[in-house]
This record gives C-alpha cells, structure tokens and sequence, in this order.
RNA sequence: GGGCGAUUAGCUCAGCUGGUUAGAGCGCCUGCCUUACAAGCAGGAGGUCCACGGUUCGAGUCCGUGAUCGCCCACCA
C-alpha cells in the first residue's frame, strides 16, 4: 500500500480532474425530499446564483461571489442540511442586445436591416456561446451548484411565469400603460429606469434668454436654461403667484421667440423666485417638472425631438438637427435676435445611460409603468418586522432609503432581446393584455391583433426568479420545499436593481407561503473587488483581472483562499497576486505536509491511518495540545462562518495549519516517527486523525487540493464520494484542554528564546549548546517531563537546572515563568545586548508606570471588574520583577 | 442638495459588545538546502491607531467637530 502524490504540487493538474468528477458524479444536484422521507426531516438551505449576464465572461466580482456562496453552500452541506445552489443565467436584455448590435456592426450590419427574427436568431446564438462559457468557467471555479437545474431567464417556463405575473399585475390593476416623460436613451433608443440613469457632476453652462411680451415687444421676460434647444417646445413660461415682480405680468402672453408662437405667462408654486430671474421657461414634453406644470395647466406637449434626439418637425427650421446642433444654433440666433441675456458657469449633474453612457434625454411617450407604492408598502414591513435581515446591518438603511422615495417602474423598452410585453392592439385602438394571442379583439371583433413590440425590463423577470425557478405559477413541491430560499449573497450595485424588486414581487405573488412570503430570510452585501491600486476594475483603464487566468497561475484553490480570506464585510477588497502568491505558498505546504505524511506512513510497517482517537490515548502533552488546539479553533471556524466572516474563518484555519500543525505539532513527532514501530504507529494515527479533520475544514475553501489528499490518504477508497460530502468538523468540548495549551505555551516561549539566544550570539546552527535553566518546580517539570522536545527544537545539549536567578548571567532571559541563559563561551555583543535590555526596560517601566497609575486610582478600584484587577495585579507583581531581574543583568554588563 | 463608509506597520488589511503588552500577509534585515515544503526554516527591525475636543476609573474601540479619500441617492430651471 502506498499513498502517491507528486513531488511537486501542480493546482491545474489536479483542479480539472475534480471539476469534472464532481459534474459526471452529479454530487450536488439535489433531489426534492419526499414527504416523511429521511430527507426531509434535515433543515433545508436554499442559495439562488445572482445570474451571471450572459454578455461575456465572469469577472472577478463573479468570483468572488461564487466563491462565498460555494464557501457557505459547502459548509452547510457537511453540517447536514440539504443544500441546493441554483445557478443560470440572465438574458440582459439591453446589455446582450448592445453587444450583439456591435458584432453585427463590426460586419457592416445592423438589426433592422437584419430584422426582428433574424436579430433574435443571432441573439440566440450568441448567449449559446456565452452562456456555454461562463458555466464552464463556473465548473472550473468549482462552485457546487446543481447543474441539473440550471436555468435562463427566457427559457420557456420562466418566459411563460413572465407572462402570468405581467397579466396578474394588470389584472390587479397595478400595471398601467401611459404617456409620460420618461428617460430616453437616445442611442440605444429606449426608455430607461431611473436606475439605469447614472448622474455624473457636469461644469455645465446656465443660459439667459429674454422673452418679448406679445403684445408689447419692448417688454421682456427672462428665462434661465441648461438646455436652450428645449425653447422650441416651450409652452409656456412659469412665475411663483407670490412673486411680486410678476404680478401684473400673470395671465398675459409671451411671443416665443424663433418658433413665433404665443405663450401664456402662469403662476406654478414650481417656480422659485429665488433662482435666477425667478421666471422659468415649460417645455412639458422634455422636463419632467414642467410636464407636471402643463398637468397643472392644461398645456399642450410639443414633442421636439425624435427617438435619436433629433429635433423633429415640430422644431420648425431646426427639423434634422441633433440637439446639440440645435443647441449652438438656437444660441446663435437668439444671440443675433438681441434675445441672449447672459451665460454663466452651473456645475449640475446630467444623467447618462448605465449603459453606453449618452447623455439621456427627457422624453414624453407612451410606456408600461408598475404602479410601485403598494408593493414597497409590503417589502417595507418585511424588512422593518425582520423577515429580513442584512448583513451588514447597515444596507437596511439605504434600502428603507430608497424604498421610501420609490417612484413607478418603467417596465418597457423598445428593444428586441426580451420578454415580449403580453398585450396585443388592434387597429381600433384596444389593446387586451392576455396570456396567449387572443382570437379577436374584444371590443370590435377585428382579428387583425399584433403584439405590443416592446419588452421587458431585464430585471422584471429576474425578480421573480426565487419563485419562478421552483415552477411557478404551477404549485410545485419544489415550492413547499425550497421557498423562501435561505441565503442571498450579492453584490450592493444590484441593491436596488434586483434585491429590492425580488422582495417586492416576491412577498406580492407568494403571500400566504406557509413558510414564508420573502424570497429569501438573509441579505449578504459583499464588496467590490479592485485592483491592487484599489481602482475599479474596467476594460477602459485596462486592469481588469480576469478570474480564470489569475486562476491558472496560482490555482483555483488559492484565488479562492485570497477572496475569502479578504472578505471583510463593508469594505473593497483590493485584490493584490501578492497575497494570492503566499495563499499557493499555503496550499503547497499543505501539499508538502501531506507528502511528508505519506512518506511515514509507507515508511514504518504496520501503519494505517485510522481516523479517530479516544481521549486515554492522549498521553503526550502534544496531542492533547493539537487535538485542544483543532477542536478550539473548530468552534472559532463555525461560529465565523455562522456570521458570514470569511476572512476569520480562512485566517483562522491558515493559523492553526501552518502555524501550530507544521511549525510545531509535525517538528514536536519527527523524533516518534523514527522511533520504535508502536511509537510511530501512535505518532501517525495521531497525526493522521488531526490532518484528515483539517482537510475537512479547509474544503469548503480549497475545496481542490483538500479532495486530492483525502482521497490519496483513504488510498482511493473514502468513506465518501467526495470530502465535500463527510461531516465538517465542529468543536468537541471532551478535547479542550486549558492545561495543554498553557503548557505548550511555556514550551514554546522557552524554545524561542533559546533560538533567539542563539541567533543573538551568533552561534553555528550545527553546534548545540547547553542552558541553564531557572524555574518554579511545575514548570520546571513540565521542562523534564518535555526534555527531548526542547532539546531538539532549541538546538540544546543539555539542560543545567539552576537554584538561583539567572538574572546577572550576560545575555540570559526572563519570563514571569522562567528564566534561561546558555552556557557558551563566546562573549556576548555587550553593546547590542545593552540596546536589547534597555529598550525592554523602557518598556516594562512604561506598563508598570501604567499598571501603578491604574491601581493607585480609587475610582478604578472602586468601578473596574474584579478580574480586570486582579490581572493587573498580577500582571504588576510580573513587572517588579522582570523589572529587577533586567536592572541587574544591565548593571552586570557594565 | 441629502445619506453612508473609510483613515491602524513601507504596502494591503484584521482588531467582535471599551479592559492588562495593537495583530496578520507581503515587503525589509540576519542566518540556514535541519531526514515534507527554498513556494521552505529560524531569528529580527518597524506603529504619536488622521487631528482636536468630550464621555469614562480606563478609548484604536463610544460621542462631537474638522481634515483627507471614497461610495450611494437626488425631477430645481
């Protein structure tokens, strides 16, 4: 029998390998438990995939996403409970579309001239191409969803639960359709949310212009724009009724110049008298403001632009002019009318498209809108009464935030690449919103019907994703089951976008769930990943680092470990390959520990690795350490996880593995491991035990690396399919042991300092010397007792226990436990040594300044806790006397 | 215009409800190929915890003000 690993530890090698056998093996698709099954009666834990778009390739936000949600899915595996990860993928409407729409240009087509079937083909096969890509980057990232169930927002069930939801919200009369200003996208042609509006800080330039009165056109009104082409739809021209200046101007007319028509003055609380001339131009159907104003006033909507903002018929001899041509033009001719009164600089914000980045543009149409405040009534109250939670707390706020000051929902947009709006017009006006294409029109009878050409906003259907994915509207015992999910674990730039929306729509559509309405019980925020300059990743500037060739110069398992490990709630990670070089460095020395591992055990015959011990097995001081030590930090492990705190949990484990199991508990059983047969079969069960058990806890991280060995120490028969289906370790009270872990603490500190003897002195690594050693009688058992282990790890040849302080002797230590010194001829540096004892007693006088302040403060007797005391207490007697013990070794060296 | 977050070692970041000596990785210095690992081992240097004020027996931690940086939200021409 032997247990084989290559020498070297090559990640791409073995990564794939797993990838793959856990795909073919099918180990984390899930089957919906049976009634009364023993399935069912484990606790169940449900992740939806934030669906990837499928624009192109994952990106490190992906990842570290996934690599979140597969630390968490897999942890919750082996603590027991049933575990389904839903992935799949988001059809991203205008994003897919606008890539799309670029490849074809870049053939010197376009998509009407392909027309709407033909674009949709080539849409199709795009997202089979990009969709195929990013699951096989999700397989190599070894994220453990259940590909049985993997899904795409347009796929027919989605599309059909799409429909169903848009002719339910219309039947409950919270879908209107209507004509209103909304964000107009002038490339991409579309309405756009307010969310996919992002504003940007604008030095922009403010505009006077001087109104003649109708019927006295030496008189004027002047009027202040950041938009002067939008004159040539102005209907009217607004004062506040309290604003005296205009009192008697109120009611009479305006001759609009350039476009030549009469305009009423009117008074609208709208306007301020503070700003500028306190009269403001209205143009109703370019400015959302002035569209309520004409409302208010019944003034008539003179639509100057054209779906590219261009200006259109109504804008009379600047008919064909982009606005900004228009805008120049308008200037220059109100500049040559004598009707220009002034420009000044105004730093305002302009909203661009989330998109493509064009300036938006106003525009009054017809649209489909979601009547919102009912809905975020609802997804107010879930949130308030704690049906969910965020972690961190703090993205409650800006949620209420933002639901609170929610306006409706645009919901169409006039692209191809979507869910068709389900609403059919006939020529007689009607238009009948119904699951399928009716036969005739309802009110006139006419057959001839077409489909409203708009679609859905994108995250219209993927905020019903937490229901729609379990069969919804069909009831499905994968709804019983598996909603509301547990977990969600995204990134805060879908907060409003995708989170909010779900909470809304789902609470709407599953009230009365009996486990639930919300989507989901736990909202997890992470941050964003940056680059080492902690600049935002983007094509752009160039330094976007792309997950899987970061992945396969250092191993998925170490991407992985720098993600998590850096996860800190609330703040960016900066994702530097430095760190991710040192988290290889972990893996290949978890490698090589396991090497050495296999090593012995095909050495020393008659060895197995029996997993488990029992507790009268224990009895050198350093198992009972390690296996104190494994269980402490089990329970540190679990409760970090518990509390979505990835970076504690990662830190915790690196710790424990490199710096207790390989620098000591490995050094402390070479000796066993070379001595008689039995001793080192003890050493390897031992050893074995408290490896296996790291394996397990590292999985969830480095879930890669961890099977490779575990299925090399089982010698490729495992208990189980795979270490991600054993049992996670968790802490075992039986095996804490204080005793243990302070003794090896005084073992530890005494072989330090020896070291630090030793290399202050310059002595030969090869050459052993003796110390002399000054203690309590415990301690200076606990030393006989571990005589060996401090010889070898120090580098001793003897031990010379000593009755009287050490304190004088040149170059010597003290402890509050010990004091030690080495017995080895060569005369210490004695100007080094002075620095060295000076700067230590600086500071011991510094904490024992502190110390005595602290106990000679009454208030502090009086009101601190009585073990706060008692530690500085004793921590004082301490410092009196390392305190002497370093006045008399400085004297000592003159 | 509102709101939020950050500021701790040369760099990147931890530090949980205030409590004895503020930690890690990388980098740096010194010495080592010691029967897994040089992607390693051993030893070491390095911090006025942004500033000021306050609460407290006690503040990196809580409160205020300011500075610097970053983010989100926002229909005032």
């Amino acid at each position: 029998m032997s247990h084989e690993l290559p020498k070297t530890y090559d990640p791409g090698l073995i990564e794939s390998r797993w990838a793959e056998y856990w795909v073919a093996e099918k180990l984390f698709s899930v089957a919906t438990p049976e009634p009364g099954s023993q399935e069912a009666q484990k606790p169940i834990f449900t992740l939806l995939l934030p669906p990837p778009n499928v624009t192109g390739r994952l990106h490190m936000g992906h990842m570290l996403n996934q690599t979140e949600m597969d630390v968490i899915i897999r942890w919750r595996r082996m603590r027991g409970f049933v575990t389904l990860w839903l992935p799949g993928t988001d059809h991203a409407g205008i994003a897919t579309q606008m890539m799309v729409e670029r490849q074809l240009a870049s053939e010197g087509k376009t998509r009407q001239g392909l027309g709407r079937e033909a674009f949709l083909q080539r849409v199709w096969d795009w997202k089979k191409h990009y969709g195929g890509a990013i699951q096989a980057q999700m397989k190599r990232l070894g994220a453990s969803v259940d590909w049985d169930r993997e899904y795409f927002t347009m796929d027919e069930n989605l599309s059909r639960a799409v429909t169903e939801v848009f002719v339910r919200l219309h039947e409950q009369g919270l879908i209107y359709r209507g004509m209103y200003i909304v964000n107009w996208c002038p490339r991409c042609m579309t309405a756009i949310s307010d969310l996919e509006v992002v504003h940007e800080d604008f030095a922009g330039k403010l505009y006077q212009f001087r109104y003649p009165l109708a019927d006295d056109p030496r008189q004027f009104v002047t009027i202040a724009t950041t938009r002067p082409e939008t004159m040539l739809g102005d209907t009217a021209v607004a004062v506040n009724p309290a604003d005296k200046r205009y009192e008697n101007l109120v009611g009479r007319k305006l001759r609009l110049p350039l476009m030549e028509r009469e305009i009423p003055i009117i008074a609208d609380e709208f306007a301020d008298p503070q700003f500028g001339s306190g009269a403001v131009k209205v143009t109703p159907a370019h400015d959302p403001n002035d569209f309520q104003i004409g409302l208010r006033h019944g003034l008539a909507q003179i639509n100057i632009m054209d779906e590219q903002a261009r200006i259109n018929e109504n804008g009379g001899p600047y008919k064909g002019l982009d606005r900004y041509e228009a805008r120049e033009k308008v200037l220059r001719d109100m500049e040559s009318l004598g009707l220009f009164a002034g420009i000044k600089d105004h730093a305002h914000a302009i909203g661009k498209c989330d998109r493509c980045k064009t300036i938006v543009e106003p525009r009054l149409s017809t649209q489909w809108f979601i009547k919102i405040q009912p809905l975020a009534d609802r997804a107010i109250e879930a949130v308030e009464k704690g049906e969910i939670t965020f972690t961190p707390e703090n993205y409650a706020k800006t949620y209420f935030e933002w639901m609170r000051n929610i306006h409706d929902w645009c919901i169409s947009r006039q692209l191809w690449w979507g869910h068709r709006i389900p609403a059919w017009h006939c020529q007689c006006g009607e238009i009948t919103v119904a699951r399928a294409t009716p036969d005739k029109c309802p009110k006139c009878g006419s057959t001839k019907l077409e489909q409203d050409n708009d679609v859905l906003d994108t995250w219209f259907s993927s905020g019903l994703l937490p229901f729609t994915v379990f069969g919804w509207p069909e009831k499905t015992r994968d709804l019983d089951v598996f909603y509301p999910t547990t977990l969600l674990i995204t990134g805060f730039d879908i907060l409003f976008f995708w989170v909010a929306r779900m909470i809304m729509l789902g609470c709407h559509f599953m009230a009365g769930h009996p486990k639930g309405s919300v989507p989901f019980h736990n909202v997890y925020i992470h941050a964003l990943v940056r680059d080492a300059d902690r600049q935002k990743m983007s094509k752009t500037k160039g330094n976007v680092i792309d997950p899987i060739e970061v992945t396969e110069k250092y191993g998925t398992d170490a991407v992985r470990f720098t993600l998590a490990s850096m996860a800190s709630p609330g703040t960016d990670i900066a994702f530097s390959e430095s760190r991710t070089d040192g988290y290889r460095a972990f893996a290949n020395k978890i490698w090589n520990a396991a090497r050495f591992m296999f090593m012995n055990l095909d050495r020393v015959s008659g060895a197995s690795l029996t997993v488990g011990a029992t507790e009268n097995q224990l009895n050198k001081l350093e198992n009972r350490w390690i296996y104190s030590r494994f269980h402490r930090i089990a329970g540190e492990v679990n409760q970090s996880l518990a509390d979505y705190r990835f970076d504690e949990a990662a830190n915790t484990i690196y710790k424990f593995f490199w710096g207790e199991f390989c620098d000591w508990y490995l050094e402390i059983i070479k000796p066993s491991l070379s001595g008689p047969p039995q001793e080192a079969r003890d050493a390897l069960r031992f050893l074995g035990d408290v490896f296996e058990g790291s394996l397990r806890m590292l999985s969830p991280f480095m879930p890669f690396l961890t099977e490779e060995i575990w299925h090399a120490m089982y010698d490729g028969k495992p208990p189980e399919k795979s270490i991600a289906l054993a049992r996670y370790p968790e802490v075992d009270q039986c095996w804490l042991n204080d005793q243990a872990e302070e003794q090896m603490i005084v073992l530890q500190d005494l072989i330090e300092k020896v070291r630090n003897m030793r290399a202050e002195m310059k002595v030969e690594p090869k050459v052993k010397t003796p110390i002399k050693f000054h203690a309590a009688s415990d301690i200076r058992a606990l030393v006989m007792e571990n005589r060996a282990m401090v010889e070898r790890l120090a580098g001793v040849n003897g031990i010379e226990f000593a009755e009287t302080s050490l304190a004088q002797v040149a170059g010597s230590r003290s402890t509050p436990k010990f004091e030690v010194a080495l017995v080895y001829e060569q005369k210490v540096d004695v100007a080094a040594e002075r620095e060295r004892l000076t700067k230590e007693l600086a500071k011991l006088q510094t904490e024992m300044a502190n110390a005595e302040r602290q106990l000679g403060n009454e208030q502090f007797l009086a009101k601190a806790p009585a073990k706060v005391v008692e530690g500085i207490r004793r921590r004082q007697s301490e410092l009196q006397e390392l305190i002497e013990k370093g006045k008399t070794s400085l004297s000592k060296l003159g």
